[in-house]
DNA sequence: ATTATCTATAGATCTATAGATAATGC
DNA sequence: ATTATCTATAGATCTATAGATAATGC
């Protein structure tokens, strides 16, 4: 593995806290730096540069933290769809939201070409494969119906999305693991009765 | 109804476009100009009080156009639940990507609360209650199983969310109203074999 | 007179660079 | 010598305002 300086690695835990909440265009190196207590242009030693290798670095890193993070929560799992699912998205809720579906909206087309292809060869293998395998795993074992695996793992991931926005934009909301089990029993029994 | 002058109209039609597709921050008054051929200054005519007022103007307009379409689009489905469900998705896939979780998630806390709250009034009543109502529906008729109609709105809409980005962005996937019709095969029947 | 544009520009902010400064480690 | 910061500033861009201009309608 990388060995990233101490110094570096606070200026990306930093710009990952405003960078994964605000979204690219709506942080600035500013506010970055002012969440270090630096001046802007001391983020340029750290990233020659500049900013959208620097978004690239972080998305990055996000998707490697989560990579790990959801392997260890699989292993830990019992082996059915639900317990699973449950298992990723109790992963995810443990974690700041991803928001991922803003991410590819409104980040991707702000940034180059160049940074852009890192960040979706990162999300393909760190995220999207491993959620990807579970559900191709539940159709070959007849556990689950056949249903197209990439239709459901882009289901899946919205979801998610969605489960940190009601969770955090609505008072009344229950926790998200609450949530979570909710709609992951919807998802496995449907909604019409048995 | 309002009656707009057929200039401010244009205008908003414009902003609609480039603001519903690349968000708030990403979109400057320059760039509706030049889409309108006209010069930046001239949009502060029709929108004195500024970008933030336009914003919410267009939203609004936005959100009265799906409610319209919504309701048209349920008066002429079927009763069911999936008829219903897929009446909305279908109305969803003919129009241009709307993008809530983005624009919750990066455009409202770009603007002001005045403008947020108008945003998210018009969501709740134009597009949130409509879902909700046909969730509601279901669960009274007994159609569907007793799961919390809130949640099953926001999971809803985050799946149409969902479907456009998969449509769009990946070469080999389905038309939009496959991969829904599939989706809420899903969310009626579930994934485990009946 | 009203409507809808334009030119010119102020003022703020944003990314990025150049070069100075200070502390630490050989 | 290396690491990590700073000050100062260039250059671009963005929102918004002031006031001129031209066309249309009474």
């Amino acid at each position: 593995m990388d060995d990233i300086p101490e110094a570096r690695l606070r200026v990306i835990e930093a710009a990952q806290g405003l960078l994964n909440e605000r979204g690219y265009n709506a942080v600035t190196m500013k506010d970055i730096a002012d969440s270090l207590d630096i001046k802007a242009a001391s983020l340029y030693y750290h990233f020659p540069q500049g900013k959208e290798e620097m978004f690239a670095v972080v998305t990055e890193y996000t998707f490697m933290q989560h990579h790990t993070g959801m392997m260890q929560a699989l292993a830990a799992a019992g082996d059915s769809l639900p317990a699973r699912l449950l298992a990723i998205a109790n992963w995810f809720g443990s974690q700041k939201p991803l928001n991922l579906l803003a991410m590819v909206h409104s980040d991707m087309p702000a940034v180059g070409p160049e940074a852009r292809e890192r960040i979706e060869a990162a999300l393909y293998r760190c995220i999207y494969r491993p959620v990807f395998n579970v559900f191709d795993h539940a159709q070959r074992t007849g556990e689950s119906r056949p249903v197209d695996p990439d239709i459901m793992t882009g289901t899946f991931l919205s979801l998610i999305d969605g489960i940190y926005y009601a969770t955090e934009a609505i008072d009344s909301a229950p926790p998200f693991g609450v949530t979570a089990d909710q709609i992951i029993d919807v998802l496995v029994e449907g909604l019409r009765p048995r």
